[in-house]
DNA sequence: CTCTCATTTCGATATCTATCTAAATGATAT
DNA sequence: ATATCATTTAGATAGATATCGAAATGAGAG
């Protein structure tokens, strides 16, 4: 894992909102969309950034792909942050 | 705490150096920049991002002001990570 | 095989950021 | 008061990034 793009990847705010939307369940690029006010072109640039960051994995479905948390790069980052207070 | 600022600050390599450095003990920005190859002017700068953030404390000893760790927020961003994940 | 449609890529632009040198500030100590 | 020295600000530049509309890709369904 490298830091350097996982943190870059979560200093946007449509990222971060990308994320939160994902804590719930699996959702494909249209439905993400679907949640913002930003061109499809936009929302598939921050799926890549955050699929670089391994922060999402995405799983092919029929005609959609589903993208989903990958929780145990938020335990990375938990274990990172962790190590700095002592 | 804004997360927005926050992330942004853990973004950039050197300010997790800093940050890494003044896990052990806090310094002062000259001995800061020793550390690095960057001009006085880079490291205030980034210091500056730190600050903004909530990263990083300032306590004046003398004539030097020395940086340290607030590992409180620290904690608020492991917990919006932790939130994430159920 | 071809149509449809979800997703990505292209090319362009405007904003943001890291960095530098040089100058300014500000506080301590003599 | 003034010289010294730690730190910040100013101004500039080069590279990164968020965004868009439009075009390309690619896989399912009929």
């Amino acid at each position: 894992m490298k830091f350097q793009e996982t943190f870059k990847a979560l200093s946007d705010p449509t990222r971060r909102e990308i994320i939160a939307l994902l804590r719930d369940k699996p959702l494909h690029a249209q439905q993400i969309v679907d949640h913002f006010q930003q061109s499809n072109a936009t929302i598939s640039h921050h799926l890549s950034v955050l699929k670089n960051a391994e922060l999402i994995l995405d799983e092919k479905q029929g005609k959609f792909i589903y993208y989903e948390l990958n929780t145990s790069v938020l335990d990375e980052i938990i274990g990172w942050i962790s190590s700095l207070k002592s």
